[in-house]
DNA sequence: TTGATAGTTGTAATACTATAACATATCAAG
DNA sequence: CTTGATATGTTATAGTATTACAACTATCAA
């Protein structure tokens, strides 16, 4: 398993592979990937870091996207329903899917120093969490798995 | 590990029992158990589910203990600075401690239908999300873990 | 082509969640 | 008793999210 989000990288070639990723997926299942939602997306991809619903809401109502805040949601709503974008509860905010197409249980790592975050995998039924549930016999359908800590750039000279 | 919440119990003994080991614990560590605090502990642990800022500030203005959201706020935040609770991101929401005293990593299982909110333990150093972690080289200081899905009672008759 | 239907967008209003700021009061230690 | 830290009272405001309804667009069957 890898984290992807602390090591540099072509971005433009992430923004551009991202938004195709996700347009032909629609593509394929008759969903309307229309200019609102690209443009979210794609506004997220740039980013490259969890955004507030206001602060893309804002990007939008500069391009003249849209300004009232269902506009941000609704484009939201649209991509985490679908797995283009994520939504991360401990911050109230959002960020692109940086495993687009797969299918995945994702948890996150963020950075308490530099805000950054990154993408795992960690799937939420293995482990004693799977197996508490299991003997008390709920049934997972969903996992939030946020961790909050230093990432590898804000962690330099701090022996662990 | 047990899951502690979806089974009936000495609901009584259960409220009675979380405070004493709150003001114990504040005795031993001279922090001060003050009427507000005490009481809406005792009101998370009457309700024995998740319960907003708001209904506990409803409940306190109710009993004349105070009617500003931050009466409510700080009170929350004493008692989940010091393990007596934790607040569920998912849900907005705040939850007495189910292991009150001992030290824990604590993880939620939430369910859909019925909003019963169970407390586990996981350790997020553990497992695949901890490997992930270590390979990346972050450093886990906290984490948030909700899983959501259905509880026993609300998965009857639906065969896993 | 037309009409029915589902899905999407525009917009105003409002609800819900949380914190800042500052005055006052109370507690604990010397 | 005084000083410093902690806790409370209160007003105002910031930040996050949804409801409701009208208007528009895509899709598809007749």
């Amino acid at each position: 398993m890898d984290a992807k989000g602390f090591e540099k990288h072509d971005h433009t070639a992430c923004i551009h592979d991202g938004a195709a990723a996700a347009a032909a997926y629609c593509d394929r299942h008759g969903l309307q990937f229309t200019p609102q939602r690209r443009r979210v997306l794609e506004i997220l991809l740039e980013g490259h870091r969890a955004l507030g619903a206001y602060d893309i809401l804002e990007r939008l109502r500069q391009e003249g996207l849209g300004a009232q805040p269902p506009v941000a949601y609704r484009a939201l709503d649209f991509l985490t329903s679908h797995g283009f974008a994520h939504k991360i509860e401990r911050l109230n905010a959002f960020i692109a899917c940086a495993h687009m197409g797969e299918r995945h249980a994702p948890a996150f790592l963020i950075c308490r120093s530099c805000s950054s975050v990154a993408e795992a995998y960690a799937d939420p039924t293995k482990g004693d969490l799977g197996r508490a549930a299991r003997e008390a016999g709920f049934t997972i359908e969903r996992a939030v798995i946020e961790v909050e800590g230093l990432c590898p750039n804000c962690n330099e000279g701090i022996p662990a």
